[in-house]
DNA sequence: ACAGAGCACGGTGATTGGCTCAGAA
DNA sequence: TTCTGAGCCAATCACCGTGCTCTGT
């Protein structure tokens, strides 16, 4: 009974029909060229299991069963996400996914906690490289020419 | 450290980072990019992408796994296993694009609808 | 122009979802749909032939725990003519 | 002008199993 | 109580990051 919001969907019987290959596939099939790996589908498990340790106490356990949900429920994630913002992008006649949709994507699906330490972290991401590049280009034209550069953006929230 | 300070101190946590590290992140951009590209909808990806994914998925986990070790506590274990996630997860309407990667029926014994 | 009438599943509750995901969980099932075909069933033992041997192969302590190759030189016979590469110096079992 | 895909290369940390006893059952 | 299964250790090598060229906007 967890149900707060009012605006919910029904989802019972919207089972998705899938062209099932031929049926006789009891041996593993080794046809790399369109089976994926669990490297092309998962990030790697230790790095999961680093993070997973933070939120638990340090005398925790982490069953493998967990471990790999986690780990499967991470990519869903990623796609999840990827797919919204992604339609964004084709929406606006853009052929790059950026992360201002990432970021609208994370609100439209309610990951509305995420979205204000991501911008925080993208600002502070794209402001790196500027510096970076601001940095470079005056070492570069400076010997020949002076005056402008320092372009310190003028910044607020 | 409580569910309810969780993004709180993640807010606090990004507003002391002082230059972002592309390098060196806990999860790898390039397998990041990779899941992204199996959507076969995706064309070009900004580098910027991958990397605010590998932050936020940072905060998925640690969050999944924080509600799922309540239900491990209530258990009174000490191992996390896999029916905590379940109860996690439909314990939380955030979590419900994972209803078909973890289905409801994983959840194991507790009190349950009829 | 959706469809409102659900088939008539006695035994399976209608299941609610966060209504700001719901359209992406259907989109999602059927991009997944269209990859399950090329998905393992199950997961595989290990991921790699060569770390597989690897580990293997490897030194190992008393107690299955990997050691470091190059001390630890047990393999001689009990008799005690086979040299050790290198003193032991100060390398010990250490219960952490 | 910029910004990302694709490729080759070099450095490096993720991968990995036997034994023990927490702890699930 | 019984007995399953997760943590522990560190060396190799697959893969990640980087720099480059090329293409498209």
């Amino acid at each position: 009974m967890s149900n707060s919001e009012d605006s919910q969907q029904y989802l019972n019987d919207m089972l998705v029909k899938e062209e099932d290959e031929a049926s006789g596939d009891e041996s593993d099939k080794q046809d790399g060229s369109i089976m994926l790996r669990e490297q092309d589908r998962f990030l790697p498990i230790c790095n999961i299991i680093k993070i997973m340790k933070v939120p638990v106490p340090q005398n925790g356990k982490i069953a493998k069963d967990a471990r790999e949900c986690i780990q499967e429920c991470v990519s869903e994630f990623i796609s999840f996400i990827s797919s919204e913002a992604i339609e964004r992008s084709v929406a606006e006649n853009r052929k790059t996914v950026n992360g201002d949709d990432l970021l609208v994507a994370f609100s439209n699906l309610g990951f509305d906690n995420y979205v204000e330490p991501l911008s925080i972290y993208l600002q502070k991401y794209r402001e790196s490289n500027k510096s970076d590049r601001n940095l470079f280009l005056d070492a570069s034209y400076a010997q020949n020419e002076d005056g402008s550069s320092t372009n310190e953006g003028a910044k607020q929230q | 450290p409580t569910i309810d300070n969780f993004w709180p101190n993640i807010v606090s946590e990004v507003h002391g980072i002082g230059q972002v590290d592309a390098k060196h992140q806990v999860l790898p951009l390039a397998r990041i990019k990779k899941i992204m590209k199996l959507d076969e909808n995706a064309k070009m990806i900004a580098g910027e992408a991958p990397l605010l994914f590998a932050k936020a998925c940072e905060y998925f986990i640690q969050e999944l796994t924080m509600h799922a070790w309540v239900h491990t506590e209530e258990s009174r274990r000490r191992t996390l296993q896999r029916s905590d996630i379940a109860q996690a997860i439909a314990n939380y309407d955030q979590f419900d694009f994972l209803i078909d990667i973890v289905p409801r029926e994983e959840i194991k014994p507790s009190s349950s609808s009829s | 122009s959706e469809d409102e009438s659900s088939k008539g599943e006695a035994d399976e509750e209608p299941l609610y979802v966060n209504a700001k995901q719901y359209k992406r969980i259907l989109i999602r099932r059927q991009a997944r749909a269209k990859l399950e075909s090329r998905i393992p069933k199950e997961r595989c033992k290990y991921l790699h032939e060569s770390r597989h041997r690897h580990a293997m192969n490897r030194a190992r302590g008393e107690g299955g725990r990997f050691h470091s190759a190059q001390e630890k030189g047990d393999q001689s016979g009990p008799d005690g003519g086979g040299g050790m590469p290198m003193a032991p110096s100060s390398m010990t079992l250490s219960r952490g």
